[in-house]
Parts: C-alpha cells; structure tokens; sequence
DNA sequence: TGTACATCAGTGAACGCGCGTTCACTGATGTAC
DNA sequence: TGTACATCAGTGAACGCGCGTTCACTGATGTAC
C-alpha cells in the first residue's frame, strides 16, 4: 500500500514516503483515537495515521513512549488552559479558573485525562518530558495559590488540585450519578462553586489557622 | 493437571473437582493479581484459581463481569472502611475519618481502587451489583454530611468526596512528587488536615452561605 | 548542473504470544426409586 | 442400602485475532564533488 495514494484523512498534512513530521502526526492520531474511545496500540495508532505498523519504531522506542508522549502533551494543553482562565489582579478568581478549566479539560478529553494520570506513567523518571509537563501544570495552580496566600499557598494548592481533580474523575468515570446532589448544574460550575467554598477558608494576604 | 494434587495456594480451601465456591475464589485471586501489579484477564484469573481457563465460564459470562464482581466486592469493602472510622455524637470528627479512610483504602488496595473507578465500568446499569455498592459506598459519606448539616448536607457530601477521591487519585499515581507542598506527613493525614480545612467552611447545625 | 553516494524514514513479511471464546467431553454430586 | 440417572461445574483442545517486536529491504532526500 503506497498511502501517497490516499490519504487516511483528508486534512492530514501531504503524505510522501519521508513523513513530514511522523512523530507528531502519530501523537496527533493517538489522542484521535483516544477521542473515540479506542484504546492504544502501535499497531492501531500507526493505521490511524496512514502508515505502516512498524513506522513508529523509528521515533518511539515503545508503547509506553509514545503514551508518554500523548501524556505530555495532555498536561501542556491542561496548563494552557488553566492559565488562559488567569485573572490579573483577583487571586480568587484566578484560582476558581484554574479549578474549573482543570475539570473542563477532564470532561472535554476524558481519555487523555485519564492517560495523563495512568499508572503506566508512574515511572516518570523513565520519561523526563512528562514529568517536566506535570509537573508544569501543577506550578500554574500553585503559583495561583501562592499568589493568594503569600507564603502559605502550599496547602491550598495541593486542596484546589484535589478538589478539581477528584471532582473531574468522580464526573468522567460516571460515579457523580451516585450522587442525589442537585447535580444538575454542569459540573464545571459545581468545580467552580466547591472550589469558591474551599477559598473562603483561606484568607488572601496570609496563611489560615 | 488434576488441581486436587496440588494446591496452587496452601490456604486455599479444599479443592475437589466441583469447587467449593469457584465465583468467590476467582474474585478473590483476581484481587490477588490486582494487589501484584499484574493486569487481569480471564485466562490469568483462572490459572491464579487453580482452574482451567475455561472454567470461569460457569459463573461469569465475561472479564467485564468478572471485573464487575471484584469492582463491587471493593465498593462494599471501602464502604465497611468508611463506615469503621464513625464517631458517634461527633459529626465533624465521622466526616474527616470517612475521608482519611477513604484515602487509605486507595493507598492500601491502589489497583482495586482504580478498577473501581474504570471506563469500562462506567455503563454500571449492566451491573447492577456494582450500582448499587457504588451508590451505597457514597451514601456512608452522604449520611454523615447530612447529620452535619441538617438539610444541607449534599454540597458537603460533594466537596468531600471530591477532596478524597482526589487527594487519592493523585497518591496513587504518583502526581503528589509534583507537589512541593509539604507532602512529607502520611497522604492520610493529608487528608484529614484538608478535610478539616474544608469542614470549617461547613458549619454544623445549618447551610452555610 | 550532473553524478555518486550516504543517510535514514519508510515498507511489508514474519515471529511468537496471550487473549477471549467455543466446544465436546467427563466425572463428581445429589436424587428418585 | 443399592442402583440408575439427571445435573452441571469442571477439563483441555481448538479457533481466530490483535498485539509488540524484528528484520531485510527500499526509495526519497540531501550533500560532496
């Protein structure tokens, strides 16, 4: 099969026997089939990008690699849009942000979500890039809530963090059915709601007693 | 092979060509692999029970359900925990125990734990075992929120849940090495100190605003 | 500008593996008589 | 108490599948001369 010939999908970049940018045309097709809920293997992701199964060899060493990449992706996009929700001047605001697009990138991308914090990620060691990007997203809150309480944001962060994180898993996985909370409201607003009453316990200007 | 000759676990109960209780064993050895890391599979599942491949057939129709079974064993399981750490007369003190135990039972039994929580068990109506021992895990935190706030309790619930399943997740999976908080005292106690923080802005007796 | 050549990202065949699932079977158990 | 029999939870062979990984290869690209 010569894939010059056609093209897997019509808006992909003009394929040639030397791919443009294999590597990240194969991220590309992963988080697409992580999309339609497919699970990944290299087979399947080098199919969905229009290439032979043994492609992706030549930019990832394995699986895990390549999960890795996707991962890291994952979390960069996660702070981008934690940081877009910045608000100039208004700490508190900021920080509910933060919390609530924290829970939006878990509803929008559920799959990459839960790959981002997979456990075959647990070795982060064995991945350096992901481990910088988590640890990237994790500074965006806690710079917020450094910002908010000088000095003592420590605690507050890693509470927003488990709060928009537990909320984003209990909400992705179904288990919020469980719940006869009046959890009609979309869930970011419930993010942005508990993440308000946790705030309120953490005075701005200096740590809570 | 003849599994009466030998035992594939010494404590196993005897084992006679009709097994005693195969449905219960195969839980339970998939518990077992579970607690080693190792990924389940119907064929693994049998060979830690000492039986055939084929025999798992007779009491589970497929590895979702055998999956659905050892899922909602966990739920009953983590409900008794939560339900362990009451405090009768102390409202504030039964809450803050239901989430430190909460946490624990993750950081005891972190691969039950996530299959508890996993996509493929998030249409729970095709187990309804596994619904029901869900809603019943919830519904221990549930009661206590709301012996804490008359009326008002659900919001507190929520928040709760959310901090806990959170504090967890992030444990489990190793994302807390990313916190530069002070995360040296026990994750436990992590979470009784912000469950405590966020029960401050709940007060007892009525809805807070 | 044209030719020779090194590079290396692709291809496609091949391998062995563990998996889910099915099938006919077998033999232990319990019951009817 | 003994015998015939129905039940059904086990066995083990067999199937087809997708997987990760390897291998020799091929041909497009870019550079040296």
């Amino acid at each position: 099969m010569n894939h010059s010939d056609t093209l897997p999908t019509p808006d992909a970049p003009r394929a040639s026997y030397h791919h443009g940018d294999l590597r990240a045309a194969l991220v590309a097709a992963a988080e697409g089939l992580l999309a339609e809920g497919m699970p990944l293997s290299l087979r399947s992701v080098a199919k969905a990008a229009g290439v032979s199964h043994a492609a992706p060899y030549h930019h990832f060493a394995n699986l895990e690699a390549l999960m890795a990449a996707v991962a890291a992706r994952g979390f960069a996009d996660l702070a981008a849009a934690m940081e877009s929700a910045h608000r100039p001047g208004d700490t508190a605001a900021t920080l509910v942000g933060h919390c609530t697009a924290y829970v939006d990138f878990a509803l929008t991308r559920p799959a990459v979500f839960r790959l981002m914090f997979s456990p075959l990620l647990q070795r982060k060691s064995d991945h350096p890039a992901l481990q910088a990007a988590a640890d990237g997203s994790f500074e965006v809150l806690r710079a917020a809530a450094q910002a908010h309480v000088p000095g003592g944001g420590d605690e507050l962060a890693l509470a927003g963090w488990s709060l928009a994180h537990g909320l984003a898993g209990l909400a992705i996985d179904g288990a919020l059915s469980a719940a006869p909370v009046s959890t009609m409201p979309p869930v970011q607003a419930l993010a942005a709601m508990l993440a308000s009453r946790l705030l309120a316990n953490f005075p701005a200007g200096g740590a809570a007693g």
